[in-house]
RNA sequence: GCACGGGUAGCUCAGUGGUAGAGCGGCUGUUUUACACGCAGUUGGUCAGGGGUUCAAAUCCCUUCCCGUGUACCA
């Protein structure tokens, strides 16, 4: 090998020989990410003066392990993060992890329960209990960043962050304190969802409403004054008629009327309630008469708060009745208490009827029982900049892509309720409120807590805490999570990054959390920095199973992201999803294109390889280039400009579809294997140095080109290539993108077109020739002779091609050519080519073959002659169509011409 | 209920008015010196159904059906 060898990138020369046939990406991939990571390529500078790019990565849970979900979200982040250092932008991809709130601290408390005997996070008390999640996370909290790193993405790892960093936690306290003040924050008494078994409240978004199957249970309730006359209610929870107030009916409806303003006697905890009348009562459900129950269900409590009725609450936060009047309900767990309470009534002869019934029952996200409606003391945001955060959208100041997410996004906006930020849970920010010691047992019960509290002395709330502990007594809540995550796009940077890289550039993430978290950190943007947090936001598809079923553990369905890289390679595992994920929906999982991605790296590896067993190109003779050069040179820029536009609009499936065809398609099966010969010994030297050279140039740029999807194999392929030496020493992936305008620039358009037609003329005939060796069952690698009766003029070159890409031992080029009786032949665009059979020439499937050929043309002549006699359309179609729909015709009868010759030739 | 997305070859998907495509799979041939994770050939389609607009519809409009997602709820 005749490399120059220099640089820290040089490569040992190796005997090509010693080289594995296979790709194998395990070793490569984890040294370039050692490499990449050892010369802080993917390190960001807030200081220097390029153009900038930036992402913050969609925390993921600090509890989670990857799962394809998260593989597609950030290989299309790593994807546009380094496409954009290849640009030369300054490029900051910020990690980072989320404390996860509920599901950190569930996992701990799920580690005390196995103890011998089980605790819970009371038997450890509050400090101590923070104490061992925070333990928890530094042992296990880094799982899913080691796995990020394995599928090789290149985030600014110096930066990592994390939603409890001491400056994070300071940022969200401060954030607290000035909404606080600003009256947007407040402490209120109100129906909230609430979770049973994780005992906290839960914000609207957490919870899942899923269609049931119930019951509806008909239940007679007496007329007090009347003991013949009962009034019939439906409901689908007995259980909480001891909690029952009133009976509700339509003031309409005159089945009732007469009742309005009696009273009937409450059947379980009996007692005399009173029958009033709301137009909230639909007169057509059930029996027309709703049980009140103001402090189980939201809308009875906005009736009960307009009637000014008591509220009864017969439920524990856990979940079990508490209602010593009735005592064979008391105690016992709602479901439990729901059947007996059936059971109680059919006893008294109360229970009219049950049915079966499908009702939306809301179910909470993260513990998946359902909740209780439940009035209770709490947190509240009115959210800050809701219009910025519309106008931003609608007017394009930020792009939802696909775009139809928007609407979702509006109409979330549009019906925008406060949240609910409280959490009764210890691991998270604790509130920023402190109480007035002895002033506690009162507060507690105040019905609203706002700024005028803080000025009235009573509660203190500040980033740091009171400068006198001893009098105070802080919040017990914690904030939700996302209270924490909707400042991740500057509260993860300090005042150097943010002024570089705030705004960031894309936001990548899933439609699922449009609520949850895109919308409000959009607010959120608005209302702190005054600039919103991205321009763009590409939600990304959800991968399904074949079944179309969400991956989930409990299905079993989710491949493990690690064991797809351990097989296929994390470049393969990469490039096979980011062919078949679509833009706008979601992408079927289907482990044969992970397999793909794997053949497509040997493919590249294979063709690498070749170039290494070649020498070196020298500089004289001049190279001699020949149309299936110029060819593949015009596709490399066509491919160039397909990139770059199909990037613009974030269409990856579209990007790795033109890498794979134009190099599967156009460079290895077409390309390489018409040039092939050029390298063998005796060629000539000329066009030797042209073929050497061409390849280079198409590896050079393709390796750049391909380098955003598959980091490793190309970084690899460009270091044992020689070309990190050879073009600017550094690794790829800081080498910027070769200048596609260069590609053939001492050409005339003309000629380039000339030799682009000439190339695929010659792939075309070769095509046709390998059909008629297939029809007379000629191996593929049985070599044959070809005739060929030129209609254009043929160069050697090309004609020495042919033979070659047909496997033929030699194409000879004959203008008076006779073929002999029965010779297979095909009309191509470079003339009439023969295929002559020595003694093999079977004269009657010669027969079949022309007249099959005939009769597909004919088919085509029809469809195409019906056309152009019809005079709309030749009149109204535009001309060009018609013109070229004439041309159609004149072929497909110079076809049909040439067969009846060859038809009457063999009769 | 309302909104959005989808229905194209056995499978996964491209295809924004002008000759229905790719990859995989199937079948046939092939160990030719980069690659059998390969090469060559080939087989697969009422473009969900119906109606309309148009010279021309997978593509635009209407409608029905099916799948998915979000959202609102009636106890």
């Amino acid at each position: 090998m005749g490399l120059q060898m220099r640089g820290r990138y040089d490569m040992m020369p190796r005997a090509m020989r010693e080289l594995p046939k296979a790709y194998e990406p395990t070793q490569v991939e984890e040294k370039w990410q050692r490499r990449w990571q050892e010369e802080g390529c993917f390190h960001a500078d807030a200081h220097t003066a390029k153009p900038t790019y930036s992402i913050v990565i969609p925390p993921p849970n600090v509890t989670g392990v990857l799962h394809m979900g998260h593989v597609l979200n950030n290989t299309i982040q790593d994807i546009l993060a380094r496409r954009a250092r290849q640009e030369g932008k300054e490029v900051l991809w910020l990690p980072g992890t989320d404390h996860a709130g509920i599901a950190t601290q569930a996992r701990v408390e799920k580690e005390l329960t196995k103890e011998t005997p089980p605790r819970t996070r009371f038997d450890v008390g509050r400090e101590d209990f923070v104490k061992m999640v925070w333990a928890w996370k530094e042992e296990h909290g880094g799982i899913i960043i080691k796995q990020l790193k394995k599928l090789g993405c290149s985030c600014d790892w110096e930066r990592e962050r994390f939603t409890m960093d001491p400056g994070y936690a300071t940022e969200v306290a401060r954030v607290f304190v000035e909404l606080f003040r600003e009256g947007l924050i407040y402490r209120g008494l109100r129906m909230v969802n609430w979770d049973p078994v994780l005992l906290t409240a839960l914000s609207d978004e957490e919870v899942i409403m899923t269609p049931s199957k119930s019951k509806l249970y008909t239940i007679r309730y007496r007329l007090e004054d009347d003991p013949n006359r009962w009034l019939l209610v439906a409901t689908t929870r007995p259980e909480t008629i001891m909690a029952d107030v009133a009976v509700a009916v339509n003031p309409k409806d005159p089945r009732y009327a007469d009742m309005l303003g009696k009273k009937v006697i409450r059947p379980l905890c009996e007692a005399p309630i009173p029958i009033i009348a709301d137009e909230h009562v639909e007169i057509g459900f059930g029996t027309g008469a709703l049980k009140i129950t103001p402090a189980h269900d939201r809308v009875d409590f906005e009736v009960g708060v307009r009637f000014g009725l008591q509220i009864i609450d017969v439920l524990t936060a856990d979940g079990h009745i508490n209602c010593p009047g009735c005592p064979e309900l008391h105690g016992k767990e709602r479901f439990e208490a729901r059947d007996l309470s059936a059971e109680l009534l059919r006893q008294k002869g109360l229970l009219e009827k049950e049915e079966a019934y499908e009702n939306n029952v809301g179910i909470s996200q993260r513990s998946d029982v359902p909740i209780e409606p439940r009035l209770s003391m709490q947190w509240f945001l009115k959210y800050p900049c809701v219009q910025e955060a519309k106008d931003a959208v609608a007017n394009g100041d930020i792009v939802f892509r696909p775009a139809h997410w928007a609407k979702t996004y509006m109409h979330w906006l549009d019906g925008i309720q406060d949240w609910c930020i409280s959490r009764q849970l210890w691991w998270g920010h604790r509130i920023p409120v402190w109480y007035r010691k002895g002033m506690a047992s009162e507060l507690k019960e105040a019905a609203k807590l706002d700024v005028t509290d803080a000025n009235a002395g009573r509660i203190y709330v500040g980033v740091e805490p009171p400068t006198d502990p001893e009098n105070w007594v802080q919040d017990e809540d914690a904030l939700d999570t996302w209270f924490s995550s909707w400042l991740w796009p500057f509260a993860t940077m300090d005042a150097d990054c943010r002024a570089k890289f705030y705004p960031t550039s894309d936001l990548v993430t899933g439609p699922d959390i449009i609520f949850f978290w895109v919308s409000r950190m959009i607010m959120a943007g608005y209302r702190f920095e005054g600039a919103k947090p991205f321009s763009n936001v590409f939600f990304t598809s959800i991968v399904r199973d074949l079944q179309g079923r969400k991956m989930s553990k409990s299905l079993g369905n989710s491949p493990d992201p690690l064991d797809l890289i351990e097989r296929y390679g994390a470049d393969g595992l990469r490039f096979g999803l980011m062919r078949i994920a679509p833009t706008g929906t979601d992408v079927k999982f289907d482990e044969k294109q992970i397999e793909e991605g794997k053949n497509f790296a040997n493919k590249l590896y294979n063709a690498a390889r070749f170039r290494m067993m070649q020498g070196e190109a020298s500089s004289s003779p001049a190279p001699k280039f020949s149309p299936v050069h110029i060819d593949i040179l015009a596709k490399l820029k066509q491919l160039h400009t397909q990139l770059a536009n199909a990037l613009g609009k974030y269409e990856f499936n579209a990007c790795a579809q033109a890498l794979y065809s134009f190099f599967w398609n156009e460079y290895c099966s077409l390309f390489l294997e018409a040039v092939k010969n050029d390298l063998r010994e005796g060629a000539d030297p000329a066009v030797r140095n042209a073929t050497l050279s061409t390849i280079d140039t198409v590896l050079r740029h393709y390796l750049s080109l391909l380098a955003p999807i598959m980091p490793h194999i190309t970084e690899e392929l460009w270091e044992s290539l020689g070309y990190a030496a050879r073009y600017g020493g550094k690794p790829l992936m800081l080498t910027e993108l070769p200048d596609d305008t260069a590609l053939l620039s001492g050409l005339e358009d003309s000629e380039i077109a000339l030799a682009c037609a000439t190339a695929t003329a010659l792939y075309e005939t070769a095509n046709r020739a390998r059909n008629l060796k297939a029809e007379y069952n000629l191996a593929t690698n049985k070599n044959v002779r070809l005739v060929l009766k030129p209609a254009v003029p043929i160069e050697a070159d090309l004609a020495g091609r042919l033979a070659l890409l047909v496997g033929a031992k030699e194409t000879d080029v004959e203008q008076d050519y006779t073929a002999p009786r029965g010779t297979p032949t095909a009309l191509t665009p470079l003339g009439e080519l023969f295929l002559p059979l020595e003694g093999l020439v079977d004269v009657q499937a010669e027969r079949d073959r022309i007249a099959k050929e005939l009769l597909q043309i004919a088919k085509e002549i029809v469809k195409s002659e019906t056309k152009l006699s019809n005079p709309s359309f030749v009149q109204r179609a535009p001309a060009e169509v018609v013109q070229q729909e004439q041309a159609r015709l004149r072929d497909w009868n110079e076809k049909k011409q040439h067969l009846i010759a060859m038809q009457a030739a063999l009769s």
